[in-house]
DNA sequence: GTTCTCACA
DNA sequence: TGTGAGTA
């Protein structure tokens, strides 16, 4: 079981870029972030596996909710390789993940905020137009 | 054809 | 994070 992961199919950076669905620079960019650890030819090409595919996609969502990449990087040492969420011995990373949660929420009502005023402001404008 | 590193009118 | 340069 554990050897057919070994075996895996090995591709390069346009390859694992195109199924992961972003950019050969922005791989680069997490590798440079620790993010990412592709392997190496003995030419220098980065080779990664299918198993950098998904991992990719949750770097993508750890990103896109804000954390950068130091949280990032740590949450991802703290999974168990192809395990989805499991944390061995991270629980001190649990309050810090705990507050950007909170973060997050306070993000959020104040994006719902901004969005009522340009709602009212719209609203407004175009009672004007129509006047 | 692809990727690599480095640098930035 | 894109792009071009000069390689391997």
């Amino acid at each position: 079981m554990k050897v057919k992961a070994e075996r895996q199919r090995r591709v390069q950076i346009g390859a694992l870029a195109r199924r992961a669905g972003v950019s050969p620079r922005a791989l680069r960019y997490y590798e440079e972030k620790g993010l990412l650890v592709p392997g190496r030819t003995a030419g220098g090409y980065r080779v990664y596996t299918e198993e950098h595919v998904e991992t990719v996609r949750r770097i993508r969502i750890l990103l896109a909710a804000g954390l950068n990449s130091d949280m990032v990087s740590e949450i991802m040492s703290c999974m168990v390789d192809d395990g989805e969420f499991l944390a061995p011995g991270c629980e001190d990373l649990i309050a810090e993940f705990e507050r950007k949660r909170r973060r997050i929420d306070t993000q959020i009502a104040e994006l719902h905020d901004g969005r009522s005023a340009l709602t009212g402001i719209i609203s407004a404008g175009k009672a004007f137009a129509d006047s």
